[in-house]
DNA sequence: GATTCATATACCTGCACAGGAATATGAAAT
DNA sequence: ATTTCATATTCCTGTGCAGGTATATGAATC
């Protein structure tokens, strides 16, 4: 986490839907962008400029897998941070976009593997 | 609360320091304007168009007393919005700002009747 | 070394909003 | 009726995105 981080960065990540549905997908683990499309049925480009809205914003941290971005939540979130996420995730649970969202995410982890083989490479991104 | 009412909504209105002040300083009961003005020592445009951002938002209500405009937090806010403002609370104990706004809203609550009383009127805003 | 794959960045357009100055409203006091 | 007081609204300017298209990067594969 940045050390200046003021509570009104955080809300402004989270004033709008698609870096909400992101962060509540990634309340599951971490994940890379080509899942991220997958799930949230978003193109590319738009994926990527709100991961990287988040990153520089504190609010997600990346790893570099080969060709692949894994994105997470940060490892040591501050006080306000842990708190607003919880919050969101306590939130999301009635509401359908973010439902489908996570429906999507189980889907995935049950063909993941088996799309990989038959795309002929044993290596997963996440 | 408006039914449409959604999550992002709510953090839109959160993602201005001022707004955040304001919804702060509401979690202690009523205000009226001029009181908010004296509190976050900003001009009075800024105040009232905050307060009409969120007026028309759902996340205050407002009530006219003479001429004074009470502004105070939904009598019956959803659970998003309850959780939120929760949420907000709980990290604006750690905020200086935040902190200071209320020590001076308590000056005020002390002070406020016999101000009230110099200026000749035994009508009090709130 | 050229190509492919996964992702990022640059560039553009449009829109919503923040902040300030000036003015309008509307209730109360004179 | 006019003035005063508390607050709201209008008009203006600048800025920060959101979303899209096209292109760049950089690792892996052929």
């Amino acid at each position: 986490m940045k050390s200046g981080m003021e509570l009104v960065q955080i809300y402004e990540c989270l004033c709008d839907t698609t870096r909400l549905r992101i962060l509540n997908v990634l309340g599951q683990g971490p994940l890379c962008v080509c899942h991220f499309q997958e799930i949230l049925n978003e193109p590319q480009v738009k994926i990527s400029k709100h991961l990287a809205y988040l990153r520089v914003r504190g609010l997600v941290e990346v790893e570099r897998r080969g060709n692949w971005m894994i994105y997470e939540l940060p490892a040591n979130p501050s006080r306000e941070l842990a708190a607003n996420l919880a919050c969101l995730q306590d939130c999301a649970t009635e509401k359908a976009v973010f439902n489908r969202d996570l429906a999507r995410l189980r889907r995935l982890d049950l063909t993941c593997a088996p799309v990989a083989a038959k795309r002929g490479t044993t290596k997963r991104c996440c």
